[in-house]
This record gives C-alpha cells, structure tokens and sequence, in this order.
RNA sequence: GGUUCCAUAGCUCAACUGGAUAGAGCAACUGCCUUCUAAGCAGUAGGUUCCAGGUUCGAGUCCUGGUGGAAUCACCA
C-alpha cells in the first residue's frame, strides 16, 4: 500500500470511529482509483458501510468528505456521488511526493525481504534450434527474475537443458547415417539448426519405414514400434546409458554444435543464467527419494515391482513414479532435482516457468514434495503460460509450421532498421550506433508484444501484423523516453536543475496530477507482479505512465513556461517520468534509447 | 468420457481481485508538424462481456446448468 493510500485509510478510519464509534481497521478500507469522468484521484465506495452506520450513502459519504477535510492535511476536496466518496488531494502534497520521486536514485527497488528464490526456464531439448514459444518462456523467465529481484528477493536463474533421452539419439542416429561428416563449419549451419535439420530426417526417414510396415501388413501401432530406425535409436540410448565411447563421442560432439548455437540465441536474446543444469548429469537421481517414500509409506509397490503413488483421495489419479525395472521416469528425476536444486541454493521459492500444458504433472510433483515433507514444498510454484498460437493454429516442429526464434529476430531488426530509414531518424548516428538502434527496437518490440499479455492466457501471433511499431507497443514508450532524453539534454544545456521548492509552484495542470499520481504506485505495481509472477503488469503500467506523458507533451510547454519553478518542476517531473520507463522497461528485460 | 483452463469492439488485448457510463491499440474516418522528436496528440464510429438461471445494494468478475474451443488423462519428456 503506497503512503498516500495508508494515509487516507487511516484517516478513514478514524472517521468512522470519532463519528460513529465504529472499529473500522484501516487494512480493511480500500481506496480504488478515481474514475476519469470524476473529480479526485481516490474513491472510497461506502455501500459497505451503510447498515453499520445505519447513513444513507449520500450522507455518509459527505459527512466522511467532511471529516477528512478537517482532520487529514492531505485531503483537499471531495465530492459524493450516490455511494463513491472521491477525494482529492493537495496540490502541495503531490508536488512533495514527485519531489521524493526526483530525488530518489533508483526508484521501484523494494527492501530486501531475505528470502531466496530460483527462477527455472528456458530448459530447451537438444534436438532442435530454439523457436517462438521458447522465446515467450524465455522473455518471461527473464522478467519475471528481475520482476523478483526488484521486490526484494535473492534471485538465482536456471536452466535445466534437456540434452539426453531418446529424442537426442533421433537425431544422432540420423546424423550418423545421412550426415556425410558435415558440420556447422563445412555446411555453414548454426548448430542447432544443423541438429534441428537430422531431427526432422529422422521422422521423415522414420515414417517411410513404418508405411511400408503397415503396406507389408503390420497395424500402426506396431510399425511405430518395430520400424528398425527406432530400434536402433533405443539401441543407441542404452548405449549411450552404458557409456559407450563412441556413442558418447558423437553424443559431446553435436551437443557442443547446439550449444554454440544457442549461446548464439542467447547472446541476441539479452538473456543469461546463473546455473546451467544438464539433464545428463541429474536423471538418475530421485531414485534414493523414492526408496525414502516406500519407507514412509506414501509410495507403494505393484506386483510387477513398480513404483507408484495413490493420489485419489486428492481428486488425482495414481501415478507411477519408479519403473518396474527400476529406471526413472519423467517425474522421478523431478522429484530428485528438486531436492538437489534445494541443496544448491536453499531456496523459499522455487518457480517453474513451464508451459501450461504440463499443469497436471507440476500438481502432481508439487503434491509428492508435500507429502516427502520437504519444508520448501509450499513454495513450489508452477508459473504455468499458455502457448502461442499461429494464426494457421498450433505450432508443430516436424511439420514444419514452427516460427523458429532466429530468424523471428532478424526480421524484427530488419523492420526496425527500414522503419528507422523511413522516419529519417538515423542522420547524426554512426553505423553502430544505427545498427544497435536497431536492435533495441526489434527485441523491444519483440519482449514486449510478448510479456504485456498475461501469462497464462494462450496469445496469438500473427507474424504479418502481429509486430508493430506505433500504439501500444515496445517501440511506443521507448520513443517516449527518447523524447524526455531530448528534453533533460536540452535543460542540461539550459542549465536548468530539477531540484524545485514546492511551495513556490503554484498550482498543477491536471496532465501533471495525473501522471504524478501513477508514478506514485509505482513501487506498488512492482509488487503486485512479482506477487502473480506477472510482467504484464509492469508492461501495461509503463504504457499507462507513456501514453500519459505524451498528453502532457502535447498540451503543456515546458522551456516556454515563463514561472522558473514551474519549468524545473516540469523537466523534474519528465525525468522522474524516464526513470519510471527505464526501470519499467529493464523489468521487461528491454532497454531504452536516448534519441531514436 | 474424466479433470483443468479459456470465451470481452471486425482483429489483438485491458479492466486494480464484487463497484460508477466495460477501456486501450490495430484496422476505418476527421483534424493537428514555422513552436521541447508526428514511432506522437486530439476526436468520430464500433459492445446483449458465448447462452440461461442464481447469489446482493451492485456481477465481465462469484455459484449452477448449457454451448463452443484448448490442454491433459503414457512404464514419453
């Protein structure tokens, strides 16, 4: 709650207790926004109080109004309309808190709250180069560790790579019989890409096989598991398991392709880790864990030795955990890193940043981990999105309908870069000052057409229209910024300070309360969406802050103002307006340009 | 079929957790560059919030039942 907000809550309250002896706490009032069509910035609705004080809305809302006017040095006005108590505020007191605002160094950054959380995401496959819905994981994971940082947290990011099991073999094998020795270098792939290339021969090879076992006679789901080319990529994982030099050679070999390649990804992405987990190294544990829950009782054993857990009476199903011949399935590795991540970095909060449609799996590992009795089990959270769709519909790597991530960031640099020659805005930049310009709007428009929806919502990208430049978008509020960076440049030239005597402004233009009165919650936004793991919070507040400025831009002079203290108010006010942006902004994982 | 999630303007999304006349952007139309960057600003038009009930001072938001869509229900990950 800002300090505007506990102020006037308080003052509230002691309303209703000197007027109607009533013990209304202050926690419990809550002061919505005032609606634009109204006077005032805060409203208190009072129909929850009528039977209390036995008022009719009008005259508990006035006689409150009143109260107020008298007793809070804050309130300077009000108005009633039917149950909405609108409050407004002093000039003074808004001009006081952008001062505070001003001054402040770095604003948005919560106290330290000493809690330890791990951020997972990314957690590609091996098997194939990185694509659009890795990049919403991505720019998500991203935000959202920073979101966390920002409200107080010890923040440690990860990123668990799948780089073993039998979708890897695919492409190995693959590689092994058509690849003729070809490598990034001689064939001039990105790795990935390379490796992404012998995943879909795989399938097509694979395919072909099982058509002419069904021609031959065999039903489908057979020829899915006879077709030799599958055979043989089981082969090679139980070789691979043994630890068999040549498997693993060949194994280290592509692995280390795909690697450059994604720190490639990475490196254009603007994203890094703390920790990087390689699957190869933690899918053997969780078997111990699962000894541990026989002991315990809350696993049991089937006749045929396997291993499962009876969730049923959680309105879930039984769950195999360990198989029959004793080697792990999904969730026993699972279960096992979470405690060996816990162990690393013993955190408070553990997030998942994994797509939606593995929500059934999290509940069920999260359930496990409570009933192991691992202390931490409560602050295991699945921060669960939904996927991108295409405007053809879903997304499908072997068919080919996959936007793939590099080439998505390329195409945004180059619009960037006809859109920026078009507007003639690079006369006065070198070349890579132009080429970064570039770059900061394309992954600037990308990151935030990406994270202002809410997370959990399925999106839609339409690659054709989808990426914009104007409206509400990246590049929008970072021309916004660009803007004030003019202006601070210009006063800095003018030699023309933000430090301002409140006393001395006279009165404010309701452009400036308004924006004043957003910046404020500023502190408060960051909360919330660290609170609900949600950047879209972020990203749709600094559009708000944006938009509102450029109002103000338009309608208020600000080196043509005459009254000296109003001007220093006026650049203080667009600089705390930057401040808010950029800090905003880097939340969102997105830089801001100084002139563009 | 069971479970979970979703449905808001032509399109893409908001709506401060139950509050006032449901808001933005895109697309369409109309104005504003001799003045701090027009990637901007101001305005017009666009809605039975999927449907039907219910809860209450008050419902896009909560409950019940439908309709339509998605995910999941593997000894895959």
């Amino acid at each position: 709650m800002s300090n505007i907000e506990s102020q006037l809550s308080e003052g509230i309250s002691a309303a209703f207790k000197d007027i109607f002896s009533l013990n209304v706490p202050s926690d419990k009032i809550s002061l919505q926004p005032t609606r634009k069509d109204f006077e005032g910035t805060h409203t208190l609705v009072v129909f929850p109080f009528l039977k209390e004080t036995r008022q009719k809305p009008e005259d508990l809302g006035t006689q409150i109004g009143d109260y107020l006017i008298k007793h809070s040095r804050i309130v300077s006005a009000f108005n009633v309309v039917k149950g909405f108590l609108n409050l407004t505020i002093s000039d003074e007191f808004w001009l006081t808190q952008l001062q505070q605002v001003n001054r402040l160094k770095t604003y948005g950054d919560l106290p330290s709250n000493g809690q330890k959380v791990m951020v997972e995401f990314s957690s590609p496959n091996t098997n194939k180069p990185l694509h659009l819905g890795h990049l919403r994981n991505n720019f998500l994971g991203d935000s959202v560790s920073k979101i966390l940082a920002a409200a107080g947290y010890d923040v440690m990011k990860v990123n668990l790579v799948n780089d073993r099991g039998i979708h890897i073999c695919k492409s190995m094998l693959a590689y092994k019989k058509f690849g003729e020795g070809e490598t990034p270098e001689t064939s001039g792939i990105k790795g990935d890409h390379l490796i992404g290339k012998y995943y879909v021969k795989f399938d097509q090879e694979y395919k072909k096989e099982m058509l002419e076992l069904i021609e031959e006679g065999m039903d489908q789901e057979e020829a899915k598991k006879k077709a030799p080319l599958m055979l043989e990529a089981q082969t090679m994982l139980q070789k691979w398991e043994d630890g068999d030099d040549e498997t693993v050679a060949l194994w280290k070999k592509m692995n280390g392709w795909v690697y450059k390649g994604f720190d490639a990804s990475y490196k254009t992405m603007g994203i890094d880790f703390d920790k990087i987990y390689h699957e190869s190294e933690t899918y053997l544990l969780g078997k111990d864990i699962v000894d541990e829950g026989i002991k315990k009782n809350i696993f049991f054993k089937k006749e045929d030795n396997s291993t499962w857990i009876d969730l049923r009476g959680e309105k879930m199903d039984e769950k195999l955990v360990l198989r029959g011949d004793g080697t792990s399935v999904y969730i026993t590795q699972d279960i096992g890193t979470c405690d060996y991540k816990h162990n690393d970095f013993p955190f408070d909060k553990s997030v998942y940043v994994v797509g939606n449609e593995q929500d059934y799996h999290f509940k069920v590992l999260f359930k496990i981990m409570e009933k192991l009795e691992r202390p931490y089990a409560g602050g295991l959270y699945h921060l669960s999105y939904g996927m991108v769709d295409l405007p053809s519909g879903k997304m499908k790597s072997r068919e080919g309908t996959v936007v793939d991530a590099d080439d998505l960031m390329q195409e945004m640099f180059d619009t960037a870069e006809k859109q920026t020659r078009e507007l003639g805005k690079i006369e006065g930049l070198s070349e890579t000052e132009a080429q970064n310009l570039y770059r900061t709007l394309g992954l600037g428009a990308l990151k935030y057409f990406l994270l202002k929806v809410d997370p959990k919502k399925r999106m839609l990208f339409n690659p054709q229209e989808s990426i914009e430049f104007q409206g509400h978008t990246g590049p929008f509020i970072q021309y916004t910024h660009a803007r004030i960076s003019a202006i601070l440049r210009r006063a800095e030239g003018l030699g023309v300070e933000t430090e301002f005597d409140t006393s001395k402004v006279d009165s404010l233009h309701p452009r400036e309360l308004e924006i004043i009165s957003k910046l404020v919650t500023f502190p408060e936004v960051v909360r919330e969406a660290a609170e609900s793991y949600s950047p879209a919070f972020i990203a749709n507040f600094v559009y708000e802050v944006a938009k509102e400025y450029n109002g103000f831009y338009q309608e208020v002079q600000i080196f043509g103002e005459e009254d000296k203290e109003k001007m220093k108010m006026r650049v203080a006010l667009s600089a705390s307006v930057a401040k808010v942006i950029r800090k905003g902004m880097s939340l969102l994982g997105i830089e801001v340009p100084e002139r563009m």
